[in-house]
DNA sequence: TGAATTGTTATCGT
DNA sequence: AACGATAACAATTC
């Protein structure tokens, strides 16, 4: 489940193998993953020259001379680089023959992963919310986003359109960092959670890509981030701040940890006036 | 066997 | 109607 950490490091690694590359062929051994369709890819990306490469959201971006090029892991995509003649790992999805005899490969078992040439960039990106790590993305940003909303906050987190980047395991780390219940209704967060949220979300984000983003199996392996994971795949250990017993539920059909003293359920002010009541 | 995973789309309900 | 929640879907592994 590469996200926002893991398409970094990615990124930050290809980029320099790749870029100057001209692309000499593009094939497609499970179609399906490829939009518009894999003649159009193929006449869009052919005779390109990679010039660059970056992230949007999860999205890797191809910057080609004429146009773009996407890709989308989504599960458990992975992207290899191979030489000329190797036979082609099991799960291949696609390959891209590059000017210097190596190719590029999309390895990706659950076949989710997506392959797009674009002219506009925009015309894939349109509903992207803000880059979580940009200067720009500044508290009130992040409150604006939310603002009319009235939905669980772990949810939100997980929308794309609310902010780029965030899957699973980085919206319950962040939700930790906060100390925020995934539950919390979005419209009932104060400004001071939102401005901790707005925290949570950019220094979990950072750690994670100094780290190498998380290793969970075969689709990414390299990253360190897994050891510094305070609740994500840790229910039923101890809380690494308080000891209590991280407990996992169901937010939003996703799986999600939590640590139910760090997070309580409902605003915490509340509930100290509750006890001051009792 | 069914649960788990991502993000989009369709559908149901308020 | 608009929004939010939920289900279905793609494919595979354990």
């Amino acid at each position: 489940m590469p996200e926002l950490p893991e398409v970094e490091t990615i990124v930050r690694a290809c980029g320099p193998q790749l870029a100057g590359r001209q692309i000499c062929g593009f094939r497609a051994l499970w179609p399906r993953s490829v939009s518009p369709t894999v003649a159009a890819v193929r006449r869009g990306v052919v005779g390109q020259t990679i010039e660059a490469l970056t992230r949007r959201g999860k999205y890797i971006v191809f910057h080609l001379t004429r146009g773009w090029m996407l890709v989308h892991l989504r599960m458990s995509g992975r992207l290899e680089l191979a030489d000329g003649q190797q036979t082609l790992p099991p799960h291949t999805s696609a390959e891209w023959r590059l000017d210097d005899g190596r190719r590029l490969l999309l390895c990706d078992t659950r076949k989710f992963g997506r392959i797009i040439y674009t002219r506009r960039l925009e015309s894939v990106t349109a509903d992207l919310g803000p880059e979580p790590l940009a200067p720009d993305f500044t508290w009130t940003v992040l409150r604006h986003r939310l603002g009319g909303k009235r939905r669980q906050i772990k949810t939100l987190l997980l929308d794309q359109s609310v902010v780029a980047g965030l899957g699973n395991i980085y919206a319950d780390e962040s939700l930790f960092r906060a100390g925020l219940h995934p539950r919390r209704k979005s419209d009932e967060l104060s400004e001071g959670e939102i401005r901790r949220l707005h925290r949570a979300i950019r220094c979990v984000l950072r750690l994670a890509i100094r780290y190498g983003g998380t290793s969970f199996d075969a689709a990414y392996l390299g990253g360190r981030m897994q050891e510094r994971l305070m609740v994500y795949g840790r229910d039923g250990r101890p809380c690494r701040r308080c000891g209590a017993p991280i407990t996992f539920l169901r937010v939003g059909q996703r799986g999600t940890h939590v640590c139910p003293r760090c997070q309580p359920p409902a605003d915490a002010r509340a509930v100290s006036v509750a006890e001051l009541d009792s």
